[in-house]
DNA sequence: GTGGTCTAGACCACA
DNA sequence: GTGGTCTAGACCACG
């Protein structure tokens, strides 16, 4: 995953919303297993304390459970949850580039043109590596 | 122009983004005075500096130029910079949004369907009232 | 005289010290007239608040004094001091330079190099349009 | 460092120049990271906000480079651009001084004399404290 | 009235 | 501890 720390989202934000999209995906099921704290940290060259941050976050929406000494595990029913706000924030991206569209003048024709465009660019890979 | 408090995106660059695609969009043309700081601070209910910060940024990127004692005038040459950094905005937001609808698993028709919803969102108008 | 509006140094400032400057250089002798407010402003394209204000440094400085309905008129006794302030001055912006030269690691050499550079183009004629 | 309240040109404005001054002159080397706001504030006896102003200016410039949580640091291109803007400065101080000596009647004998005082007593070390 | 700088002090994100 | 944003309110330069 690749993490932008010049974003104005904060990082955690950013690994917690990769975490949600996942697991909506199916990427992780019910019952899995997300890596653990340490191990994200150290793929994502970032601080043990952000990676902890995101993963309160998704336990606090109730997507994941963390059982002591076991690791952070995926619940049963997050799963409709993490689904529901990943598409919800998938609304809000476009929402917000339609109007900003808008806002700048462009044609619909242009902005449709756009969207096209970001479906292309969108086909790279940002699939999790376990 | 609503200004999202909440938004992990600073005021600042909300409202700096809001300007940039007026002038973009034509709504203020080179030569023209945008809303004084007072103004604008009181308009957005926002303290007076914010705003300051926001046309700063503007006038770094040439986009205005500030006149002391007679206010904040569009450039000649500031609209292309304007246009260009708006259509890349634009851009952005769609292809992040495409990214993460990639990443959660969605179909491309469930994204397309998600623009579309966007674009009829969308035709909420934003312009400023002068 | 070239007026940088731009400049950190406030507009009023650069009048007064060309005035100063031209009082030293002899351009203007005691007894002589210094243009008028209106003039002045008009030949700067500068509000003339601004050369009033720039007028009223210079009188409390004694290089000028204004006669009613007739003029600012150049001292007697201003001129000495005007000569040792604009003196001054040159003396302040080459201190300025020579340290931060220094501060900036630049050998002595380039140092005087740059202040030979400085002197051809200080050629360029700055003198008052009377 | 010593910090001029007085002087017209801002102080975020003073200390960016000092900052970017020792980068030139390899105070701080690439990699490094410079005084935090919050120490520099205290040793310059100014508010950290006007401190952040300064780094701002400069990350801007490409001269550092922010790191959340962990400091500002030095890029490793950025010197050049450093150094050059440094050098720039040295040169416009120079013809600043050329020009005002020339303006005030002063004899190039006197103006080089000013600029050999100049010199000397651009002796006194301006390093920073660390 | 306009923009520009500075302070004091708050809260947030991150290590 | 680090940097980043925001507020409230002050003073200055300019028209």
């Amino acid at each position: 995953m690749p993490i932008d720390a010049t974003s104005p989202v904060p990082v955690f934000m950013q690994i917690a919303d990769h975490i949600r999209r996942s697991v909506a995906a199916g990427v992780y099921k019910p019952g899995d297993t997300i890596p653990s704290l340490r191990a994200m940290a150290l793929e994502l060259v970032v601080n043990p304390n952000t990676v902890q941050r995101a993963y309160e976050e998704l336990e606090r929406e109730g997507v994941i459970q963390s059982r002591r000494g076991l690791g952070m595990f995926v619940t049963q029913d997050g799963v409709a949850g993490a689904r529901a706000r990943s598409l919800a924030a998938v609304q809000a991206a476009f929402t917000h580039g339609a109007r900003a569209a808008r806002a700048a003048g462009m044609s619909p024709e242009d902005t449709r043109a756009a969207f096209e465009r970001a479906c292309s660019d969108g086909q790279i890979d940002t699939r999790v590596q376990p």
